[in-house]
RNA sequence: GGCCCGUUCGUCUAGGGGUUAGGACAGCAGAUUUUCAAUCUGCCAGCAGGAGUUCGAUUCUCCUACGGGCUACCA
């Protein structure tokens, strides 16, 4: 049963892929009206005709879908409000434009972008850096001279008519008290010529509207709230509570930006980075529970959020503490899952033609490797990497071929023991000497005793053979899905290089 | 420049007039181990600076410094 006393939105603008630190937005919001049962509304603020670009909307909601984000209404489910794109919605704009206008609390400006320009230019001249707004020049004009610019067709602005010297007072519930005289503030422009409205404009109206009880948003609109306020003065509106999150920034604490990393949620999908990893590691940008509590089920989550908790100081990215966190969250998947997400990726980057394949990629077979790898991947990725050459030829890289140049006739040894060893195995599942990992390693323990050193020594040759790298998956396990043949072909092929 | 906001280990944070300032990631060391991990144990490390209030400030107030945001016919 849904609560239509709590009622919160996301408002993205349609400019590109869905950032971490708008999709951080969206999950508090989310989180909040999940434990209100309040409703989430999506909507898209695509009042730019400029910068909007139409195919980021579908990128935005998938985004959202996938980090197990959805909304009561929106764009694509409509509801009560609908629409819910601001380009749709022009006509709404202007009716309470022209509701101002008619109550003069705000008034057309013919001012062109140049002659603004100019006005700026002036005004810094005459009264050095200082802050400068609009003159006003507009406001004096008469009925008669309005009605004569109207009927010449001449472009106009709406602006809105903001009192000289007033304090606007509100409280944030993560910030607290904050004040602000709108003497700092001009006659901003609420209807561009174009007869689209500006953000500050379409966003308090829709959120009036659409009847929004909390805000919840990133910190950078902190400082445009006096001018929303504004308009819910002018329109005699109830206020909807206010809640800033604090920014996340680089690990240099600047912007989060390319230059950082990742930046979108669809590359950290791509990455092989977990949904529920991601929200546990957003939730904990910005909000903490106790002292202790790290780790979050979504459940918790839900439970345990409270606006009242959100911090006021801007957080750092850390990638690494993600990559600590998406470790855990693997471990706790189930396999199949895990199978279905890695079969995903290794045939999506498989190459078209490839002659090194020795073995299909399938299900089944990377069913088995699972537990052999699950507690040594952070993402879904890493674990493609570890086990790729399940898959294709082992290719030996220079360092990887001399590896043993130092000590040439021990590692030969240890490798003709081995192999003569793994000769004799059966490749028939049914016979008593199958090759299997429980089977093999003691019989690669026999050769270390034998040749009185550490079964990490024969480990080591037989590794870098089999491997072609320094790490693999633990070694027996991994013999036993390869299988006799191409363990041994590997092992000899190597050998030659005594 | 003006206005708004912020500042606890490298990072995310808990705390809050008297605490050995707590946890987590990272780092380091050890245990375990066929590698790498995972796991466990231990270590390292912090209240931006200066005044004031107070018996006592990391905590309250002010100033400074630093950082961020806004100051668009962007959102």
């Amino acid at each position: 049963m849904k609560n239509e006393n709590i009622r919160v939105r996301f408002a993205p603008s349609p400019t590109g892929f869905l950032h971490i630190g708008s999709a951080r937005t969206a999950f508090f919001n989310w989180l909040f009206a999940k434990k209100m049962s309040g409703v989430f509304v999506l909507r898209i603020e695509d009042t730019d005709i400029e910068r909007h670009k139409e195919d980021t909307i579908d990128l935005i909601m998938d985004s959202l879908k996938w980090l197990g984000i959805t909304w009561d209404e929106g764009p694509d489910i409509g509801g009560i409000f609908a629409p819910y794109r601001q380009s749709l919605r022009k006509e709404i704009y202007n009716q309470y434009a022209q509701k101002l206008i008619a109550e003069k609390r705000a008034y057309r400006c013919f001012c062109s972008p140049d002659k603004l320009e100019e006005k700026r230019k002036a005004s810094t001249k005459d009264k050095g850096s200082d802050f400068l707004k609009y003159d006003r020049e507009c406001l004096k004009l008469t009925d008669e001279d309005i009605a004569n610019n109207l009927q010449y067709g001449r472009n106009y602005t709406i602006r809105l008519l903001v009192p000289d010297d007033r304090e606007i007072n509100f409280t944030d519930i993560a910030y607290g008290k904050i004040s602000v005289n709108s003497k700092i503030v001009e006659d901003f422009i609420i209807i561009r010529s174009n007869g689209l409205p500006t953000y500050n404009f379409s966003v308090a109206i829709d959120d009036i509207q659409m009847k929004i009880t909390h805000v919840i948003r990133g910190e950078d609109h902190l400082s445009n709230t006096p001018k929303q306020l504004l308009i819910y003065d002018a329109l005699n509106s109830e206020l909807p509570r206010f809640v800033h999150l604090p920014m996340i920034l680089g690990s240099d604490g600047q912007k989060l930006s390319k230059r950082h990393g990742s930046i979108s949620i669809e590359a950290y999908r791509d990455e092989g980075f977990l949904p529920e990893a991601i929200q546990n590691y957003l939730a904990l940008l910005g909000w903490a529970y106790d002292e202790k509590t790290t780790i979050f089920s979504l459940e918790e989550l839900v439970a345990k959020f409270s606006l009242e908790d959100i911090n006021k100081k801007p957080a750092k990215f850390d990638y690494e503490k993600l990559l600590w966190l998406n470790g855990g969250y693997i471990r706790n998947t189930d396999d199949k899952i895990l199978s279905k997400l890695i079969y995903g990726r290794l045939i999506k980057s498989a190459p078209q033609k490839n002659t090194d394949i020795v073995s299909g990629i399938n299900m089944a077979k990377i069913e088995k490797i699972i537990p052999l790898i699950k507690e040594r991947m952070r993402t879904i990725k890493e674990a493609c990497e570890l086990i790729s050459p399940f898959f294709y030829k082992v290719r030996y890289a220079e360092e990887i071929k001399n590896f043993f140049e130092n000590e040439k006739s021990e590692a030969a040894n240890i490798l003709n023991n081995t192999i003569t060893v793994l000769e004799a195995f059966s490749d028939n599942q049914t016979t008593s000497i199958t090759f299997k990992s429980s089977l093999i390693e003691p019989e690669l323990k026999k050769i270390a005793d034998k040749l009185g050193i550490n079964l990490r020594k024969v480990a080591e040759v037989v590794r870098i053979a089999l491997w072609g790298a320094k790490v693999s998956p633990p070694l027996f396990g991994t013999m036993e899905i390869l299988g006799r043949t191409e363990t041994l072909n590997r092992l000899k092929a190597y050998s030659e290089n005594f």
